[in-house]
RNA sequence: GGGUCGGUGCCCGAGAGGCUAAAGGGGAUGGGCUGUAAACCCAUUGGCGUAAGCCUACGUUGGUUCGAAUCCAACCCGGCCCA
């Protein structure tokens, strides 16, 4: 804790995009380490959908750090303005959500984010903006209004964008930022984190708190993970993701997908290795690739269950993929001893959704049973016991005999 | 409020009475090559049916026609222009 503020300020710098402004930074630092006091990191979080993957981690990981110098995390879950609804990306049929929705969600958030975030009540803090946003009368949201102009609202590129392809901006979506902005107010936020995409919002919290007077918070940006398919961030909705609570061998598995350029950013991001490190692991002339990845993989693995599983996922991931045999555990469906068609029994086994995909499947040779190819989806087969089905590479399903 | 243009499959987008389950992309999936990387090549991409075929689908509801995504009407939603 009695680090030095030029090492403490080089930990909290690494990964970060900007931090607005590292001078105040240093100096926020420095007091507090003078009188012993915590800084406030407030963190946002929008409780509309409870399960977070690695993107959120990028966030959380950079709280942890500070909370691990001694300072104190602020979660605060944007209930209010989920009940409203937030339209400000491209999903505008968000359903909105009921009150005891938002608290289960908010729950499970937690029980995911414990993975990263030190849950002590002397470092952390969690708060629903509710608290303070329900109680603001009419005339107060004007005078909160009255603090930004139009123009400066429009700055936002999410807003001059779509404002520039003719797609909609709702009034009340300019509300949001100031809505955010007051939630610094209300829990006297010193350091705000955040997403690249919340860097305007965030910075209207610094406005917003110096026009009620008070000291204004340090933004800290965090740069947006990039999802599996390597363009677009990382979201549950494009289904581009590694979850938290994904299994040891998903989760390897979804890390030796990755494309080798995104190895550095995922190092960077989501591990705590030192920059001499990663710059060897992502040189194809020190490393070879896949050895790097296999190792990024063993780290991330690691970090939300342990060293054994994490070895235990790169043998199966080698089992599987590099040798093509099967793996140790497929699921298994009961079922009885008569006859039915392929296309039946891989429905019966969800290894396929719709009857067209069996065919499909079949007629592109990715369908295997006990290891041998099956062309036509209509031959029948009379279920054995431990009998094996596989359709692709990754999919797979044991029978068992139901009496 | 007036004018005008538009709403097509997961997304973008063509189609302007039968040849349309609907061109072409993108994405996704399967196969090949590999390191479940990239690049590249091939294939598939509404549901049910062994099949013939049937059903559902071009904003919504009605209508005209032997036949409509395509024509007409009303309505809903949006863009742009005018007030």
């Amino acid at each position: 804790m009695a680090e030095k503020i030029t090492e403490q300020l080089k930990i909290l710098k690494r990964g970060t995009v900007e931090v607005f402004t590292e001078a105040e930074l240093a100096e926020k630092l420095t007091e507090a380490q003078k009188v012993g006091r915590q800084l406030r990191i407030k963190l946002g979080l929008d409780p509309t959908s409870p399960d977070i993957h690695l993107g959120h981690t990028v966030v959380l990981r950079k709280m942890r750090q500070f909370q691990d110098l001694g300072h104190k995390a602020v979660l605060i879950i944007g209930d209010y303005t989920a009940r409203v609804g937030d339209p400000s990306g491209q999903n505008s049929t968000r359903p909105i959500l009921s009150p005891e929705q938002i608290k289960q969600n908010a729950e499970t958030y937690f029980a995911q984010a414990g993975k990263i975030l030190d849950t002590s009540s002397k470092k952390l803090e969690v708060c629903y903006n509710s608290e303070w946003l329900a109680e603001l009368t009419l005339m107060e949201v004007i005078q909160l209004a009255a603090k930004k102009t139009i123009a400066q609202m429009i700055q936002r590129d999410s807003f001059k964008l779509r404002l520039e392809k003719g797609i909609d901006v709702y009034t009340h979506e300019f509300l949001y930022p100031l809505m955010q902005g007051y939630d610094s107010v209300a829990i006297k936020s010193d350091v705000e984190l955040g997403g690249t995409d919340q860097t305007f919002n965030n910075l209207v919290g610094r406005d917003i708190q110096k026009a009620y007077g008070q000291p204004q918070q340090i933004v800290i940006t965090m740069p947006i993970l990039v999802g599996l398919d390597g363009t677009e961030k990382m979201s549950k909705s494009k289904g581009n993701y590694i979850g938290v609570t994904d299994e040891p061998n998903d989760m390897f598995g979804k890390v030796m997908s990755i494309s080798d350029e995104m190895m550095e950013n995922y190092f960077t991001l989501l591990t705590d290795l030192p920059a001499e490190r990663i710059a060897e692991l992502t040189d194809a002339s020190k490393t070879h690739p896949k050895e790097a990845k296999v190792l990024l993989g063993k780290t991330i693995v690691a970090q939300f269950y342990d060293e054994r599983a994490a070895d235990a996922a790169a043998a199966h991931f080698d089992q599987v993929f590099a040798q093509k045999q099967l793996p140790d555990d497929i699921p298994e469906f009961e079922l009885p001893a008569e006859p039915l068609s392929v296309k039946q029994l891989l429905l019966a086994c969800k290894l396929v959704s719709t009857g067209g995909e069996a065919k499909r499947m079949c007629a592109q040779s990715a369908v295997a049973i006990d290891g041998k190819k099956i062309t036509d989806p209509n031959v029948q087969i009379t279920p054995k016991s431990g009998m094996t089905l596989q359709v692709g590479k990754r999919k797979f399903a044991k029978i068992k005999l139901s009496n």
